[in-house]
DNA sequence: TGTACATCAGTGAACGCGCGTTCACTGATGTAC
DNA sequence: TGTACATCAGTGAACGCGCGTTCACTGATGTAC
């Protein structure tokens, strides 16, 4: 409504919102900028003006990716059980971002806003060892099996290789798993 | 190097060799079956005849995939460290098959053939909990478990998002984080 | 051992389509004076 | 308050390309008799 207007307004916003829908669609590979052009009902030409390219956007798709992960694990708290179910949520709820966010190659993985939201992320992933005690040494390979172990899980949902019987809910369906890594 | 013949003698494996090829130089959506044809110095539309369409031959390739990983995992002797090292090292030395696996919206998923590897897989893979004592009902939670923190460790591998300190051999550095899991 | 014929594997020309990219353009907005 | 001008956002026509698909075909292989 009021699109009527010369300039849209706000059209990069709505570029990336279109790209994470058809991602949801048809997965990453398929995006075409064209189309995007077509779903915010602009002229094809207008997301080059942007976005240089279709790696420019997904490569601000992935940072604002890594932005959303890294504030979504810092409401957990740093407990692991809270950060480990948000970092699930996390892909369920915003599956397009998601999958862009680990297919490097999809994106310029070299840009420095990249880098500095995946630091933003890491740390608040770690931030979910805090109350965890782990033997001398093993900091490191703690760290690594919690975050393999959620990556797992939420990549394993979304491809649609686990069982049905865990129900619709990624989140409480992970739980009782993560519970299982530091017990 | 003979290839003068009218008949090529083994297109199919050799279209999927090519696949595999392909895959690993540019990711699972960028095969186009011409790609393939040209690779193999064959005409573009022999391909066609063998699998069809493009999700024909990715499907191929999957029941492959699911077929190369459940040997792998099966000779892991029903050992958790050694089924779980083998997962993550046919992961690295297959990653096309492993790719395509776990995208099942790039090929026929509900095909009958790709439903009785994926089950020798999944019958594999929870062999390795054998030798795993687990808490009365814990049993189904700790086979997530272990596949989600091999699956997990896999792929963050393959995205390269693991930091470079880890060297070069997957299975190896995957062998502390796997061991942190049931101690 | 030889011939005829069916079947199968691969060919090559043709088609229509959606894509990315370029480029001269036009409408809207903001700023200097 | 008003005018001139620069800048920016988006347009629309044009291009060349690689793709999947179709289709009549041809060369090779196997089998019946």
């Amino acid at each position: 409504m009021g699109q009527q207007s010369y300039h849209h307004g706000d059209l990069r916003r709505a570029l990336l919102a279109a790209a994470a829908e058809a991602i949801d669609e048809s997965g990453p590979a398929a995006v075409s900028l064209r189309d995007l052009a077509r779903r915010t009902g602009v002229s094809h030409a207008a997301p080059q003006h942007h976005f240089g390219d279709k790696a420019g956007l997904l490569t601000a798709l992935a940072v604002e990716g890594y932005e959303l992960l890294a504030q979504a694990l810092e409401q957990g708290g740093g407990d692991l059980l809270e950060v480990g179910m948000a970092y699930v949520r996390f892909a369920a709820e915003h599956r397009a971002h998601f999958e862009v966010m680990f297919q490097p190659s999809l994106y310029h993985a070299d840009a420095a806003e990249v880098g500095a939201a995946q630091a933003r992320t890491r740390y608040a992933l770690q931030g979910g060892l805090r109350g965890v005690t782990v033997a001398d040494g093993q900091q490191a390979h703690a760290s690594l099996a919690a975050w393999s172990i959620v990556h797992g899980f939420a990549t394993l949902w979304l491809a649609g290789a686990l069982p049905p019987e865990l129900g619709d809910d990624p989140a409480e369906a992970a739980r009782p798993v993560i519970q299982l890594l530091f017990d």
